[in-house]
RNA sequence: GGUCUCUUGGCCGAGUGGUUAGGCAAUGGUCUGCAAAACCAUCUACGCCGGUUCGAAUCCGGCAGAGACCU
């Protein structure tokens, strides 16, 4: 039987140096489940594996691509799988580590297949900017009442996204909405990282002030020009970028930034949490980690 | 010592004699192709004491604290 190892947890907890160790006691690969790790260009400010730790243990999906490039939980689905299908052929396990819980999710259960069209989604969002969310939402009303009815129609990107689906395809959004869990033909034994909440927080604020110190001003500053890029709507580049536009001082950018990781990780811990198969450990019960990973591969 | 101003929930901040301003944080939550994103819910305060009033955080008096100016 092939296993995948999945592990999970908020950020700065100490994803990356349990999922080396691993790595190392199962001589397997790593693949990245991190929506911004992917880009080459963000790399302190992503809190990506140093050098270092790359070498220590083969990991994929991390600066594969370019800020410029549009990727998305759907395509990371099909690549991911492929490259565990890849490494199966000639190990029994590798590991999906990340923080992106939608990331996560499509390799562990999938995602159905529903159309996308970037270019309907500019449009729709500039209607938004234009007369607001209003139309949109009786647009959606009468095209599709049964998603209209179960979603939050005040989120402007489900909005969006909903209707997009509709004008492209003639048929409603719920009409694709599946939620069939795919069947993986490998076992899937998922541990999350957690700790009191404090201690999350306090870890969170000092990697904020070691990612200054290795230069995050620097790297910010090297792609200012590429600010409203999706990619760059990340916590540690905004904050910098309002810097940078003179509209905070640094000491605010930097709290700032501090703030919105500790935000980012409780939404985090949110999302894991709700999943009843995570067996969850402190994340420096090294020991009991391999303990349990061992009875539990097969 | 005198004159004047200010005092709002963890922070910022508006305001009216009688429905919870709002923002941020915090806490809980949502999530199927932008997810480090986007969104939802909960948090009912007005320095202290007394008075006026049917009713004051809002008016009056005193006290305390902060600030400005004057001697």
């Amino acid at each position: 039987m092939k296993n995948l190892i999945v592990i999970v947890g908020p950020t700065g907890i100490g994803k990356t140096s349990l999922s080396i160790e691993i790595a190392k006691h199962f001589k397997c690969d790593i693949i990245s489940a991190d929506s911004r790790q992917f880009f080459k260009e963000m790399s302190i400010g992503t809190a990506k594996p140093i050098a270092t730790e790359l070498a220590e243990a083969q990991h994929h999906f991390i600066s594969n691509k370019s800020i410029d490039e549009k990727y998305s939980a759907g395509t990371f689905e099909i690549d991911a799988i492929s490259k565990l299908k890849e490494l199966h052929k000639t190990n029994d396990v590798a590991i999906l580590v990340g923080g992106s819980g939608l990331y996560v999710n499509a390799v562990c259960e999938g995602i159905d297949d529903i159309p996308f069209d970037l270019e309907i989604r500019v449009q729709l969002n500039k209607e938004i900017e234009e007369f607001g969310a209003k139309p949109l939402r009786e647009e959606l009303r009468q095209l599709d009442p049964e998603h209209y009815a179960r979603m939050n129609t005040k989120n402007p990107q489900r909005l969006v996204r909903a209707i997009e689906v509709c004008r492209i395809t003639g048929k409603t959004y719920s009409s694709f909405r599946k939620n069939t869990v795919k069947k993986r033909d490998f076992n899937i034994i998922k541990i999350g990282l957690n700790a009191d909440r404090e201690v999350v927080y306090d870890r969170i604020n000092k990697r904020v002030d070691l990612m200054m110190e290795e230069g995050l001003l620097d790297e910010v500053k090297s792609l200012e020009k590429n600010k409203d890029l999706n990619a760059l709507n990340t916590v540690g580049y905004k904050e910098l970028f309002a810097y940078l536009d003179n509209e905070k001082t640094l000491e605010e950018a930097v709290n700032l930034i501090k703030q919105h990781t500790r935000n980012f990780a409780k939404r985090q811990l949110t999302w894991f949490k709700k999943d009843q198969t995570t067996k969850w450990f402190e994340p420096n019960k090294l020991n009991d980690i391999l303990n349990y990973l061992d009875t539990e591969i097969n």
